[in-house]
Order: structure tokens, then sequence, then C-alpha cells
DNA sequence: TCAAAATCTTAATCTACATTAATGCCTGTG
DNA sequence: CACAGGCATTAATGTAGATTAAGATTTTGA
């Protein structure tokens, strides 16, 4: 259980890498991602302060995402272990809210998407780039910008 | 620990129960699904023989899903409990199929996902309705029946 | 500090998938 | 048996969001 400080922009893992470890973010903001065959960028999560970032395999298998410091940040490294109550409860809430990800991937609009994910992580939505908010709802920087102005008209 | 009979078509949870509850299939086929506004269903998974089903949320909180039984089915309900080694283990396998999922549900075409779900769950493709499997894919039956097609013409 | 690179926005065009609709096929039920 | 309701397929038309392109603004780094 090491500390560790990576700094904006540095990569904390790649995809392929054999990896059985988590982070749990002290300060700072990371985010983790996959790479398409096209070579776009989807990111998966953002982790701010207080949250974890893991790839969600077995702590035996090859990871499918890649992890990096959008900020100067501070994280614990531990062990996947699922041994201890508090472990297993954010796994658990962890789960749920890929859950609900995919329901809103499934059944919601670019608009809905966003108004969600701006209620649901305002502290995020400032710290971020438009280019990676749409990243995370799944569409393109050009839509997302649309997406905002057609919101403001509605809002008249 | 007490075993259960679901006859095909019947309502194991509804969305906004207190269901503490997880269910192992010990056979038959189920099935997990949200309705949005406009009265649509997603089916959020499968679970045939040997899965679990269970909404995703923590022991205390409302369902996120409805779950029912596309084939007659016997499972066996117990409560959510992550102290015990085999359960916990069939959670993370879980939690690697979810973050499949959302990457499939982002990177990927609709002819994509198609090949995937095939490939990943044969059993599963030959026992539920195209109806059913295009709800899974996030499209409509008439988009896979369209998709299907266009496979055929590539493979000659 | 200044040039190069990255980001954001707007607009025109394109395309994958949705919607609507029509037809034939099963399947279950009075 | 008959026929009513659900399922699958095909085809036409519609639309959300992708792609491409260009210009304005910010950030980066030598």
């Amino acid at each position: 259980m090491k500390k560790i400080e990576i700094k904006k922009g540095q990569i904390l893992q790649r995809k392929g890498d054999l990896n059985s470890k988590v982070y749990q973010v002290k300060s700072g903001l990371l985010r983790s991602y996959s790479i398409d065959e096209k070579g776009k960028e989807h990111i998966f999560m953002f982790a701010s302060e207080g949250w974890i970032v893991a790839d969600n395999v077995p702590p035996d298998s090859p990871c499918e995402l890649f992890i990096d410091a959008i900020e100067n940040s501070i994280v614990v490294e531990r062990e996947k272990d699922f041994s201890k109550e508090r472990e297993v409860q954010k796994f658990i809430k962890r789960l749920g809210v890929l859950q609900k990800r995919v329901i809103m991937l499934m059944s919601a609009s670019a608009i809905e998407r966003y108004e969600h994910f701006v209620d649901t992580y305002p502290d995020i939505t400032q710290r971020v780039s438009q280019r990676m908010i749409a990243s995370y709802l799944g569409i393109t920087p050009e839509a997302l910008s649309k997406v905002k102005g057609d919101r403001k008209q509605r809002q008249k």
C-alpha cells in the first residue's frame, strides 16, 4: 500500500498489461479509457478524490483499459482484494454505476445523457474538456457543441 | 436459500421493489430489463443455467430492473452476500462483462455488436427471439433483420 | 514571448439506424 | 377449425448524430 504521485498526462496502466492493483485517488483526477481499432479513444470513467480506478477484470487477466492522469494527482496503490467489507462496498457501488451507464447508453439520447452527466458529476464537468465529456458520452465534440446550443435555446 | 419454480412469462422482480435477493439459475432462462419513459423495453442481461440474475444496486435500495422468465425455470434464491469467496468471484466476473458491454455500446456498430453476441453467447442466440436479441443489442428488430441480411451477403 | 498545436464552435453534407407500414407466418386459444 | 395477436422480414422515408471542413481562441512549450 504505497503512495504514488502522477503528473498530468502520465500513463498508469496500458491495455494488455498485467496489473493486479487498484488505485484510490487522494487528490487530482484520472480517467480510464479504451482505444478502438480506428484509434478512437472512449472514456470509460473519471475518478476524482475518494474514487477508485481499476480495470474491472480478474487480477490475473490482461487489462482492457488505459489509465492516465488528467490533472497532477496522488493515488494510493493496493492489491485487488475482496476480503475486506469496505472494499466490497465500493465494488457494489461501482456495479450500480455501471448498470446505470448501460441503461443510459441503450435508452437515452445524447441530450439526455449530457444532462444526466452534468447533474450527476457537476464537479467533473468543470474540470475536464468538452472533448473528454463527449468521449465519455459516446458522441463527437461537434455533436456535444450542438447539444449545448440546443439546450440553451430550450431554456429560454 | 430456497428453490423457486418460475413459469415462462412470470415476473420475479419489478422496478421500484425492495429486493435484497439474488437468483442463481438452476435451469431455464431469465432476463433482466428496464422500461424507458416511452414504454420501450431494453434487455440488460440474459441468465441461463449457472448464471446469477440480480439488480446491481445495494441491498436496501429500490430496484432499477424488471426480471422475468423467458423459459420455465428453476432458480435458487439467496441474500445478497459478499462475505463468501465464491459469491465474490461471480461478482468480479459480472463486473468484467459489464465493462465489456459499455465499451461495446460506445465503440462498436450494430453489426459488430451482433457478431460479438453470437460468438460470445451461441447457446442463448438459439433460445431467444430476434426481437429480444435486438433489444439486448440496443437496436430495433428491423435493423437486426437488415444486419443479418448484409452479413450473409458479405460471407459469399 | 511567439509560433505551433490543440480546442471549440458553426455549418454543410452524409449515413447508420429509427420509424412507419405492409405482408406472410406461426402459435395459442375459444 | 378458425382467426386474433405476436413475430419476422422487406421496403420507403425520416432523423440523430458522424464526418468533413474552416475559422476563432486557448494552451503549450522551446
